[in-house]
DNA sequence: CGCTGTATATTTCCAGTGTCTATTTTACTC
DNA sequence: GAGTAAAATAGACACTGGAAATATACAGCG
């Protein structure tokens, strides 16, 4: 972690403000991430991190990033080995919203609206990659009932965009406690259940 | 508005400050909420509002009511005169979308975070108040490919939910700026497009 | 009318936030 | 070793929401 020798410079400070800041999102929450708060666990003075990062919104931008890499990767994990078509895509949809449960804060963070207007190159590759995931096994699959009129390049943007919103919107509605849950708090319908079949042509 | 006769005492300060909140979060977006801003937008001190409700939140929540309210009513616009039916749950979808692109700033306050814990009655009925339209249009109609081993009212529930999870999702990454958009900025795929055909017993 | 509560709003203060500027310390290069 | 650039600190600033004490207005009652 830190140089063992305890010296002014901290050595690697930039890799350490973010993984401080990813263990401050599953602690302690999205509403509890300040810029002093990380600077204080890794033991730094607050304005330390203006030397790696232009603004705090910066350091955000960059916990995302990797917050997007490991959504590429929780999805990728479940789809390895399986071959293209209907349970793929649906182990990939699993993945999306099987992240977003067990990092909610970290997950909010990634399509909080403060990193909109954020120019990250490093950030919209990782989004891409992960969107990416999507994409890909969603490419061949065909909604039930094609919309008239659509060419096969539209019909691919189409599922894509299709399979994103529900995902994405059961992973809203779960990790903001809505929807009908069970006694127990578990949610009556999983992802699944609420995810029509595509047709595998 | 605010009183004639300028007195010590504002009046109607509670309406009066849900109202300055409604038109700053119009006008300036949601990170430019805040209490001092409502505050200063009525011409009051920051602590007159602790008079009216418990704390910011509190304030939010109140807020975020008014937006349930009219979520509703803009869903209900569209449905107006349509018999229930298939169309009937593409309008109501449709207004569900464009509440969230004409109100981005209240749409996101209304499914922010803060809210969550916030046990204020009021915000619970708006909120079920708008989910119940979406409840009543998406009643009787079914899915493609019923679940198997659902019986009616699992099926009914999982309708609702799906269609939630799509016009949540695809209204979320709509005003986040999310998704494939032609050369102007507009979409390419509207919700209409990337919402399957219910069917229609 | 005058007194007294009560509700409402103000003033002042406090801890917290991110950012800016100036300064100090360290590390590297010539 | 000296000089310079990088990396950290310290302190002040303008914000934020909240708490406590104070001031004002008004309603009810004698």
């Amino acid at each position: 972690m830190k140089n063992q020798k305890k010296s002014y410079h901290y050595g690697d400070l930039k890799p350490a403000l973010i993984k401080a800041g990813l263990d401050i999102l599953e602690q302690d929450g999205l509403e509890n991430l300040s810029l002093r708060a990380i600077a204080a666990r890794v033991g730094v003075s607050h304005t330390a991190p203006k030397n790696h990062f232009d603004s705090f919104d910066g350091l955000l931008a960059a916990i995302a990033t990797e917050g997007f890499r490991r959504h590429a990767a929780e999805m990728q994990r479940g789809v390895e080995g399986l071959p293209p078509g209907r349970d793929r895509m649906r182990a990939a949809a699993a993945g999306y919203v099987r992240f977003a449960q067990q990092n909610p804060a970290l997950f909010r963070l990634m399509f909080s609206p403060k990193l909109r207007d954020q120019a990250d190159p490093d950030l919209a590759a990782a989004g891409a990659q992960s969107y990416g995931v999507l994409r890909s096994v969603a490419a061949g699959l065909e909604w039930p009932r094609p919309a008239p009129g659509f060419g096969p390049e539209m019909e691919n943007l189409r599922t894509e965009m299709m399979l994103w919103t529900i995902v994405h919107g059961y992973a809203w509605l779960l990790i903001e406690g809505r929807g009908p849950r069970k006694a127990d708090g578990t949610p009556i319908l999983d992802i699944l259940d609420v995810m029509p079949d595509f047709d595998v042509p």
